[in-house]
DNA sequence: GCTGTTTACTTGCTTTAATCAAGTATTTTT
DNA sequence: AAAAATACTTGATTAAAGCAAGTAAACAGC
């Protein structure tokens, strides 16, 4: 295989994944937050006592737009946000209570709708799709350490 | 490797792989179309003398949404559009020479984006990429043929 | 310790993307 | 020939995202 055809399989691949793992939708997993929104409510899961500028670190939204978004989640009683007292042009934002909820049920919504995906699979064909899949993230993230940061 | 590890790879494959192809960005490869506009031209390619409906078939916008789109690519000159002499309430569109040219070029870039991603890899390794990558399809749209249509 | 500069965040305004609903023209069904 | 369905359009609205200007605090240099 040549790599132009490489190129084509990858390609191919794109189109038809993207599509079927259902991340153009406007409403992300039937919740009532959009895809933007819960990768905010994911990351502050996953940082713990953060910051907009610390999520912004990944998410690279315009500024204003991302405030505008805590503002909403702050509204909506998901997050909490008090100012630092060592910066206090810092505010440190976490998730509160219903928001580790919303958060927990959001990351079961999207584990089930893999599962629904991968569910008519053999044990063994299952064990080869994650195999698959780790491959091809070992290839395509390896040695790039160095430039990605 | 249990189903819930196997679903939690293929998790932490979709987060990476999705931002590292640059899917969610507004425009799509550096033209002057959003996402949702290239698609367009590249159904129209795909599907050569079209019409909205066949169109929307497979993207499943919102049809005024659409009517909007279209209108601006012909505005652009890269679409033709003449009433079906067999079915007036038809519109059949396709590429003018312009659109031709302009989804080459998306073409192009695309392709481009993507082998930039796997020049660094050996020969080997981008066999080994490539087969993964089918392996990934063939398992996910296996059996699933009946359902889909 | 004042003076610019940078950092963290906010707010008002505008643009772009997408949806909703109603409407026209034509074809199909009965 | 009337009613229903299909193909598309248009006006109005909402939601998503971006731009620019502004506030307040921290930092850096002298």
């Amino acid at each position: 295989m040549k790599e132009i055809e490489v190129i084509s399989e990858i390609r191919k691949f794109n189109r038809s994944y993207v599509r079927s793992i259902g991340l153009l939708q406007k409403t992300f997993l039937d919740t009532n937050y959009s895809l933007t929104e819960s990768q905010v409510i994911f990351l502050v899961k996953e940082q713990g006592k953060t910051t907009a500028t610390a999520i912004n670190k990944v998410l690279q939204l315009d500024e204003g737009y991302l405030s505008r978004i805590i503002k909403k989640l702050i509204s909506d009683s998901l997050l909490i946000k008090e100012q630092s007292q060592t910066d206090k042009r810092c505010f440190e934002i976490m998730l509160s209570p219903k928001g580790i909820e919303e958060q927990r049920k959001m990351d079961k919504l999207s584990s089930e709708s893999v599962r629904a995906i991968i569910s008519h699979l053999s044990e063994t064909e299952q064990q080869e799709l994650a195999g698959s899949f780790q491959r091809i993230m070992a290839l395509l993230y390896k040695e790039n350490r160095h430039k990605t940061s």
